[in-house]
DNA sequence: TAGATGTTTCAGAAAAAGCTGTAATGACAG
DNA sequence: CTGTCATTACAGCTTTTTCTGAAACATCTA
């Protein structure tokens, strides 16, 4: 029913899926779904991997919740089906958003709260490190909103441009930093 | 021993941690190491952390592994004395290089690998799509590397200049895709 | 070499995560 | 309303991961 060749990327992704805490299931029910041309349903996920129909159908929930599946229905058939985007980037746009939304927003969070707490002298330096690592998310993360902004053949083109970015960079003026008197 | 604030980003650190497929007692310990201004031995953080001595030692084993700590040594003491480097921003080249090194390598290498076998018909479509994985992580990577190469203080002078980035993306010349002849 | 101090290893215990089958629920056609 | 087909929830079992304590192993000092 799945080629060696399947077969074998299913079990690398789910695989891979569990050192990025992703169950492994959860996982290797993606990747048949990326690799099917046609949209599935549970009872075939449960055929091609040998997993529980139950097991199946709470990976497929967890997938929804992630907004990395679509649901498509077929006339006359009351089942659901399942696929990925088409679009590859499109599949990296929605991991990064909900990763995002589940675990570094709600850390940037935490970390303000931390910072604005009123600070005993022991814990002075741990606030200072603290700051540095919000500064750091933040930078990162206002980066990517903005070139989450850009379709995706800009993206390309720009990711292409590795080498004139460089130069830019080189040429760009450094401006001098903001707080950090941190002795070397 | 523990101030509420260090207490509390500890914890949040741990948690974080293993969404991510990290060991919750690793992050902890990364956590506490992270905040103190002073190196601190395995004892210390047994202290700190009320976990074993030896799950402390092995995961200190484990943080040195991915060269995310440094031993320091004072005179006239045997102990090993851990600390993490001042630099957030060398945290995180050596973070995305050591999960580029063991994650995204060796999928890159099976992606190929499936890629080059020969292809029974119904494999077709999966192979396409295997393509089209790789190209992406591809691409990624290759701009990754590029700005890797840049000094800190370039890069971060480049992803400041988001706005001036997106407009240079938005007069780019799209270059004609190469063998993209995906139908919608 | 003996003693003191510190580190690592590892087998088994404990905890967490994941999975299954069953039973409950829902949705629809007739 | 009833029977059929499909989905979901959940209690308990299995597997995997994590953690511990004890013992083995180093290293230094005298």
């Amino acid at each position: 029913m799945l080629s060696d060749l399947r077969q074998e990327f299913i079990l690398h992704f789910g695989e891979m899926g569990s050192r990025w805490g992703i169950n492994r299931t959860v996982g290797q029910i993606y990747a048949a779904l990326f690799l099917s041309e046609e949209p599935l349903c549970a009872d075939d996920l449960v055929g091609l991997l040998g997993v529980s129909r139950s097991n199946v159908s709470m990976s497929l929930k967890e997938l929804q919740s992630w907004s990395l599946v679509h649901l498509k229905h077929r006339p006359g058939d009351r089942r659901d089906f399942f696929t990925t985007p088409d679009d590859m980037w499109q599949i990296v746009r929605t991991l990064v958003e909900e990763r995002k939304k589940r675990e570094i927003d709600p850390t940037l969070t935490k970390l303000r709260q931390l910072e604005m707490r009123p600070g005993s002298a022991e814990d002075a330096y741990a606030q200072a490190r603290i700051t540095e690592m919000r500064e750091l998310i933040e930078l990162l993360t206002g980066w990517y909103d903005q070139m989450n902004k850009l379709e995706t053949e800009r993206l390309v083109a720009l990711l292409n441009m590795g080498a004139k970015l460089q130069k830019l960079a080189r040429s760009a003026r450094i401006l001098p930093k903001r707080t950090n008197k941190t002795e070397s």
